[in-house]
DNA sequence: CGAAAAAATGCACTTGTGTGCAATCGCTAT
DNA sequence: ATAGCGATTGCACACAAGTGCATTTTTTCG
């Protein structure tokens, strides 16, 4: 049997026999606003820096909140959810939170499975990105003091909080700026996804499209990606009547679309071609892009994530809404040709 | 005073009460291999789903291990950084480990600062993914009994465990696909950020080139992006002797790097220049740019990592290296010219 | 100098688990 | 019928913190 003590975290007992006060001298001493004399407090900080001393986080959420929030996202590689992580965590962590990553596939049963997670880590609230949570699991969630926050999950659940971006405003402008530039044969490429964001999208462009008397032919790809994109691309194009202006329900869809345009079909952008798209992501403003869209603007959601937050808990469910901020860039002609 | 209970998580005893057992029954119950009747057991699980119960997690971690990894990642929006975080948090998950999420700025002063709150939090090991950690606290972690793996940091810390990929190889390799294309002036485009990977890329590369007796003009441009990369290609071409054989060490140089150099140079690729990049993001493959490239195996790395996890922690440093995979596409030449 | 007020301190309880140990229960074999 | 034995069960403690309350200790003021 060895000696040798195994390694494990000092507690707060250890730091208070080392520097000969109570274990409560110790707690007091990291709780802001307790009453400790000048003379301990510093015996205690020396002690526990000489022990390598850090406050149990865990032990602490066991008593009161554990700000532990919880992040429920799915296709994370995707640069308009990696964006959104990011700016999350970040704030999140500026307020004082931890975050929780649960990566899941979009697919009810997996977020369910994500859901009791955030149960079992008693996060103060969950911040579900991507994704259609079942309407009971929201209330157990509720039901137990954690806050929901609903990123453009147009689903509303009782309780729940949501925030998205104003969808319909795009959709209207994105009909717009292409018949501004003269478009005839309008077209809207989506995917398969059919979550309630891309959907308003494509229906508020496909009605304010017909309000116009004009049609529009709707292309559905596979997955949202880039790949779609050019599968969709291929199948408007290989079509008899091909569009002069479409409208990408996202940044990736699109860039795929204009390369296949472009390469395949050897179509000039904006010229021959305009293409809008959605989300705003890094790549939409390369030099081989240059693709007007929308941006999603990150950081004053996420500040408004923060803000419900730190919001006293409200009964009553709240539903936000942010105007995405429009691009312009080469990928659409400022005028008629 | 209201008599509304306010919401609150249902413990252990709630659910022992309302199944009529006693809470080590029901702490039992979710606990493998521990002992409990089919009777009693069925009880149990009726009560916690009518209550809603869940596992504390928190609490559990008092006693035990928290099964809480923590990732300490800077650079989040890059491409390559999103899918390592990716595929780390779903091959933890998969092997019953939870992932809370650390985004830090690059420099030392916040990444200590992160690896102070992986210490509150108790997490049974830290991951790396960027950033330079002070040695001080990284031996902290270490004598907590916290792991410490670093993911293509080169610094060499007592107790840590590194795993990186072979950029060495990636440097000749590059140098030999270049060569083979007939390129005859060679340059090296690179970000300020000094990371050890990047330099051993680019010493590899500069020196392999040394024992050819080719010289290889190195440009350094701003922080690793493609913006980074168009600066570069703007500075290199401006000179009298340009390249016609680049290596970028990092592909989103290479995509900044190549929009450039078509664009405003009127180059073509691979015919007028050649480019070989390193990471193998998305990007890389879009039919815009056909980057040949160097695959970062990002499942075989985050399977390494998952396995460092589970081995009974180790007192030797570890150091394991994974080679990258060479992505042959359109930005070299197959032969000379 | 002494009484009263204020500040500091420690005890003990709380949070929700898991688990060692002892007691109990149920069943079988003699 | 009863001893023997293994499977259950419950008690009590440990984990690491925060905090109300009572008890010192210190300070202040008359």
């Amino acid at each position: 049997m060895s000696d040798l003590k195994l390694p494990s975290f000092v507690s707060a007992q250890m730091v208070a026999d080392r520097a000969g006060v109570s274990r409560s001298a110790v707690s007091r001493t990291f709780t802001d606003g307790a009453s400790v004399s000048e003379a301990t407090r510093r015996k205690v900080l020396e002690a526990a820096d000489a022990l390598g001393y850090h406050v149990n986080h865990l032990a602490r959420g066991l008593r009161e909140r554990s700000n532990i929030v919880c992040l429920v996202v799915a296709d994370m590689t995707t640069p308009i959810r990696a964006r959104m992580v990011d700016v999350l965590t970040r704030k999140l962590q500026a307020s004082g939170k931890i975050t929780m990553v649960i990566n899941t596939e979009t697919d009810t049963e997996s977020v369910s499975a994500a859901l009791r997670q955030t149960l079992n880590y008693r996060a103060d609230a969950t911040v579900v990105l991507s994704g259609t949570p079942p309407a009971s699991l929201i209330e157990t969630c509720l039901a137990n003091g954690q806050q929901v926050i609903l990123i453009n999950r147009d689903e509303r659940l009782q309780g729940s909080s949501n925030l998205g971006v104003d969808n319909a405003m795009a959709g209207r402008e994105a009909l717009f700026l292409l018949r501004r530039a003269g478009c005839e044969r309008l077209g809207l490429i989506t995917s398969n996804a059919r979550t309630a964001s891309l959907v308003e999208r494509e229906t508020v462009f496909v009605e304010a499209a017909a309000a116009k008397g004009v049609q529009v032919v709707v292309t559905e790809a596979g997955p949202t990606s880039y790949e779609s994109g050019q599968e969709a691309a291929r199948r408007v194009f290989g079509r008899s009547e091909a569009p002069d202006g479409v409208f990408c329900v996202t940044d990736l869809l699109a860039l795929g679309f204009m390369d296949v345009a472009r390469q395949d079909f050897g179509l000039t952008i904006p010229d021959d071609l305009c293409v809008v798209g959605f989300d705003d992501i890094e790549q939409a403003g390369w030099a081989s892009y240059q693709l007007t869209t929308f941006r999603q603007p990150l950081n004053p959601m996420a500040d408004e994530v923060v803000d419900l937050l730190l919001q006293p808990q409200r009964a009553v469910s709240e539903r936000r809404m942010i105007e995405p901020i429009p691009v312009w860039r080469r990928s659409v002609r400022p005028g008629k040709r």
